[in-house]
Order: C-alpha cells, then sequence, then structure tokens
DNA sequence: AATGAATGAGCCTTCATTCAT
DNA sequence: GATGAATGAAGGCTCATTCAT
C-alpha cells in the first residue's frame, strides 16, 4: 500500500527536518515555534523529530549547529578579510559582512537571525555553541579595532568599541520594527546595505579616531 | 477560615496583579507568560486577570502602559535635557540617561526590558504605545544631532546617525547575555553605566564629527 | 458619591431583572443563557440575581412564572372563546389564537416562546407549571374537538386529534429555521398568520369530518 | 500497566468517539455536551476528539453526517415508497417512515433527535446538511400531496399541507414530554406507533380531502 | 438593598511526547 | 526507519456563585 521511499526520500527525512526547522526557528524564534509547523513543512510525520533528534530542544541545538556550519565541515573562524589590507579597510569589509550576515540580502544567512533570538531568550544550553559561533569573529574585530586604536589601548577599552560597533549593526536586526515606523524609508535591499555598512564604518572611524586621540594624550 | 483582608491587601488587587504582570512579562515576553504564573506570583486567582483586565492581551497593554508611566499621569516628552546646554553636554545626558533607563542601576526601570521584547516580538496592537514611547526621544535625540552635524545635514543622517548611537546602547541590553561571554568582567552598576555612558559618548562625538567634517568638504 | 436610587429604581430593581431575563431566555433558551447578558441588559450588578432569586435556576422558573401570569394575578383558563358559538367557529379561534400566542406577531407573547423551550429541553423542576400553563387549554380544545368528533369519540382519539392540531401550529415555531429553508416566501406577520389560522383550520375541520365518519360506520 | 488493545478496541477509537458522540449530542444538544463527557464515556483521551475530528465543531459535524448516513454511501433520495401505488397508500407509508424514523422504537435513528435539535438551536455551519437531509422528503411529500390535491394546487397550499402533515409527525418528538403530562397512556413501541400513523394518515387525508374539495368549487 | 470584587470549577484547545505497529 | 494514533499536561477563558462592604 505503502510504496518503499526511494534513496532520495528515505535518506534525506533528518534533512527534510532539519531544513525546515531551520526555516521555522529563524521566523518564530524557539519558544513560538512548534514541532507541528516543522513537521509540516518538512512532510514528515511529527513523531520523526523525536525519532531523530530526540525532541524539540535536541532538533534546535542541531539546527543551530547545523547553521553555524559547525556541523562538520567548514571553518567558521570569522570573516573572510583579506589580513593585508590596511585596518581601516578591513573594518569597512568587517561591518559590511556582518550586515550582509545579518540583514538577509536575498535569502540566506539564518545565522545571523539565530544569533539574534538566541541574543533575546538564550535556550541556556546553547552557551557554548553561541560562544563558538560569535567569539571567532570578536576576537576578529577585536584584532581590528586594537590596530586602529594603537598599542596604548587596554583590553577593555577595546571591547567597548567593538560592542559599539556591532551594537550599530544589529540594531537594525533587532530594532527593525521600530525603525521603520521611525524611518520608513529605510530601506534592506543590497544597496541599502552597502549605504549602511559605508555609513557605519565612517561614523564609526571617527569614533575610533577620536578615541585614539585621547589616548595618546 | 479566610482572614479579613489588611487595607494592602484590599482594594489592590490588581495592583497586585499589575505588578506581577510586569515582573513577569518583563522575564519571560508576553508569549512565554502564563496568567496563572502572574496570579500565582499576585496570590489572586486566575479569573481576577479577565476580571480586572478582560484577559491576557488587555493585561498586557495594561502593562505596558503602567511601565511607561502613560497610565495617565507623568510627561513622556523624552528625557529630562537641560536644552540650553551645548549639543555635545545634551548628546552626554541623553546616552546616560537611556542607559540608565535601559539597563536596571537598581530595580526600576522595566521600560527597557519591554521595549526590548517589544522590539523582537511586537505584539503588534501596541504600535502606537511604542511609537508614544519612543518617538519622543527618537525626536529630542534627532534634534541633539542635528545640532552637532550642522545645518548641511539632511535627515536621512541624522536618522542613520541616530540609530547609531541607540544601537550601541541598546546593545547592551539585547546582547547582554552575549556581552557577558564575551566580556565577564563588564558589569552593570551605576558606576559601570556611567562610564559606558562616557565611553559611548566620545565615540559617537567622535563619529559625529568625522560625519560632520566631511559634509563640509 | 452615588445617588440615592429613586423609587421607581430603587423597588424595581427585581423587576427590572425579571423584564431582563424574560428577554433573555426567551431568545436564547436557559442553557445558553447567561447571567451576565440579563443583568447587563436589566443595568444591575450580577450578584442582584443572586440576591433577588438565589440563583439562575430560581430566576428561571420565576420568569415562567411571570410568564404565565401565575405571577398571582390573571386567570388561565384557556384562550377566551365564545363558548356559545359553533364548535368549528370555536375551534377556527382557538387556532388562531394558538398561532398568535406563539408566532409573535407583533412583540408580546413569550409565553409560546419559553413553552417551545421548555418542550424542547425540559427544566425539569418545571413540570408543574407546564401543566399548568398547558393542560388548561388542552381541556378547552379536548372539549371543542369532542363536540366535533361526537360522541362516538372515546378520549385517545380525542387527544390524538387535538395533537395533530396543536402540532401542525407548533411546528410553526419549532420548525421555522427549516421551514424558512423549505418555503422562504412564508410571512410571519398577522396576515401571514391569518392565513395560517385559516387553512390550518380547514384542514382540520376535514380530517376531524372524516374521523368522524369513520366512527358513525 | 496498559493492557494490549483487543482488536475490537484498536483501529476503533474514531468510531468510539464518535458513537458516543452520537448518544450524548442526542442526548443534551450541541451547547450542552462537553467533549469530555463524551470522551469520557468512549474511553479515551479529551485530546482524542480534537485528533480525530479537530475540535467540538468538527465532531458534530461528522456526528450529523453519520446520523443522516451521509458518511459517503448511502442514497437519500428520501423513504423507500413505492411510487407505483395509490398517493393514498404512498401517503400512508411516508408518515409512518417519518414516525419510525423519529420516534425510536428500538434504539437507532437518532436522526430525528439530531432533526429535532437542528430546528430548535441550528448550528448554523449545518444549514446545508439540514436541506440535503430533510428537503429530499420534504419534495416527495409534496408530490404526493400534490396528486392528492388534484391539479388545481398551488405551490404554497402544498407546502402548507405539508407543513400540516409533518408537523402531526414531529410533535410527537419535540412535545413529548408535555404529551406525556397530557395523554400518560401514550406509548412508544412499535405498534403504537403503527396506530399514531394510522391515525395521523386518516386525519391527513380527511384535511387534504377537505382541501380538494374547496379547490374544485 | 445592592454592589464591586473575588473565586473555583469547568470548558475547549494546543502541544510535545510516547506507544504500537 | 518511520508512522498514525493516543496521551497527559497546561493554557486562556467563561460562568455561576459567594464575599465583604
Amino acid at each position: 500500500m505503502k510504496m518503499k521511499n526511494t534513496a532520495s526520500d528515505n535518506l534525506k527525512t533528518r534533512e527534510k527536518i532539519l531544513s525546515a526547522a531551520v526555516d521555522v526557528f529563524v521566523k518564530h524564534g524557539f519558544n513560538n515555534t512548534t514541532i507541528r509547523e516543522i513537521c509540516q513543512e518538512a512532510g514528515v510525520n511529527v513523531a520523526a523529530v523525536n525519532y531523530h533528534f530526540g525532541g524539540k530542544d535536541n532538533l534546535y541545538v542541531a539546527v543551530c549547529k547545523h547553521v553555524l556550519g559547525l556541523s562538520g565541515n567548514v571553518e567558521l573562524r570569522g570573516f573572510d578579510i583579506d589580513q593585508t589590507a590596511p585596518p581601516e579597510e578591513q573594518l569597512r569589509l568587517f561591518i559590511r559582512s556582518l550586515l550582509f550576515a545579518i540583514l538577509d540580502h536575498k535569502k540566506p544567512s539564518h545565522e545571523g537571525r539565530i544569533m539574534a533570538w538566541e541574543m533575546v531568550h538564550p535556550t541556556g544550553s546553547l552557551d557554548t555553541i553561541i560562544k563558538d559561533m560569535i567569539r571567532p569573529r570578536h576576537e576578529q574585530l577585536c584584532a581590528i579595532v586594537g590596530a586602529l586604536l594603537g598599542p596604548g589601548a587596554d583590553v577593555p577599552l577595546i571591547k567597548s568599541t567593538v560592542f559599539s560597533i556591532v551594537g550599530q549593526c544589529i540594531h537594525y536586526r533587532h530594532g527593525r520594527p521600530v525603525i521603520t515606523q521611525l524611518h520608513p524609508k529605510q530601506k534592506y535591499d543590497p544597496d541599502a546595505i552597502e549605504k549602511l555598512a559605508e555609513h557605519i564604518t565612517r561614523f564609526s572611524l571617527g569614533g575610533i579616531k577620536a578615541l585614539a586621540r585621547e589616548i595618546e594624550e
């Protein structure tokens, strides 16, 4: 009565769930996601999630790992930035990369979205994962900012400055509903993101330079 | 069997609910809050919420209004800043006020927390309230930034700059769990907040000045 | 702070509830009526019902008594029909009276509606009331039918015939939603009811005559 | 702790619910039925109703369809009456069939009961079902009555007459509690129903003949 | 006499999970 | 490996009633 699943179906139930789960978790966050919606989108039975992943919590962990590329394959050592470029240019590239990662120019980068959710309601059991994802980029930016601030800058100052830069970027994701109200013309297409990146870069370079001058004095 | 209600109990069921609701909503957000938890914390019957507020949704609205001080009394025209001060000083005061409002120096100011929740999953029915709370401060900061950037600055530039400033501040609330991982020494007591405010102010003034110079050229 | 109720308000809270209760019970039946709706329509507090009547059940009993005129005053010996008229005419008048009572020519006669509700889901504690209301009319119609059928008719035959007549009438209340679907042109204004009465009378007289002939043979 | 389900249990949860639902809905009507009572009687979990039927409303629809035999199979073109018989005989058979359908000779035919409930508080979403069930029989009776009244009868007259006939029958269901009070000896076993059918047939034929005579004149 | 406030029981529904095949 | 069926625990809400004034 029931056809034997083909290899492409059979071996991929797990992947189908994972793929659907990424979409749904990214869209609704952990708490507001139901296992049923995921399974429906994946076209599989509700019980499959528990069978393959052992529950909603574990599925979420798997989704995070998957999305962060920690599923086994890629290296995730921060953005791909030419380290021989001058630090100003590196900062520009970092900001640009972060914004694009976070703001969905087309479809991809669920990464930023999951990150955003985790920031607001951390699932707790995921601290390590979060750290693994974010810390490399944090260190990367610390290096760039350190170079720009000069040797007189101590670690707390560097970190505060890094947070200032990251905060500007992240705000366009977290605060999007509010920004939409306050500045309806703000777009998020690739061109608009480029302009955003340029603005944040200029603003941040100005800020960094000012801090650097204060250190010297 | 039932004790005569004391004055502090009496007439205050509504307030007890409201107070408990603030705590719980702030802690868990709207979706993950149960009216049962609220009522248990308030020591009242579950049905009391519906009696006094007409349902979970309305209770949330009431909590927002309460927390925003829109419950009828106070003026909400932005932070209380001396408008005769030089704009640099006004900026410093604004940032300081925003950080304190957002970061809980002692107990109070659930305001920022609710704001944060709303930003991440807006309840929709509250757009107006959110706007009423945020817009005045937004306008206030726009004026300050406008003065600092000079007459050559157009509105989009001003707004982008405002978002850069606000983003830095807000990040310390939204990104707190992450920041705690990356910079464990970061504290949030009044002194630490003062230092944070000082840093963000310097950074931002540097950024603004850089932008202003670019305009002139 | 609160004005002293005027006599017309004061002495009439009970009546206001009763009046509102009649409307609401008639509209929704016992089970689907809420005490709140009644009190809202009456403009009184919910607790008033329990105070004045001791609960929903008792209020319903009171409503029935009120509606049936058993509240102390009127005589309820069946419809007001000229007993000197020929039985054919008496039958015509009875049917006409019943239809008007049951079908709301303008506003009044909640009586029929309550009767209808009771027939479908009897509240149990009200058997006697129902009987008191219905039996007199039943006896009245039995007499008329007995006269028409002639002395050869036994009681069961008379009763069956009475039920046949009453059933035709009642159907226009109970079956109204269905009738509306099957015969959308059917109206219920006084003229239409007159015609209905005429039809049922003719039909029933025909039926009775046929039965009478069978008895004779 | 949990017994292996027997074949009669297994695969039949849906049927058990349906069966219990028929009983309970028939007994209490839609509004006063709780899915808890149904599930308790069926010996299943409350959630099973939602799983199998998707909610109370849909369960009710399913019950109606089930009870009306519309569950997919049978033809429902009215009662099974020999159309070659003389119309008087057809009328007799129709009335007999309707009474048996409505009055439960032994257990079955919840049909009439559900119909009765629908007439008094229609669930609205069921208009079509109601129509599908009732209309065919209505048309069937219209044809019979039309033949008896002769070619001079217009549609409104036919329908009124049909309602007169149906009303007599239905009264024995709707008005049963009242009838029981007024005529305690009335029984509802098959024999009694046969006699009832005979009486209503004679009465109605008498009525129809009278109407037919009036048309001719 | 009358009321606003408060209560506890109960209802329908949803959800993550487990069971039996 | 995979699934349809079934479960129990909440969750938000409504209601008739009672409490204290």
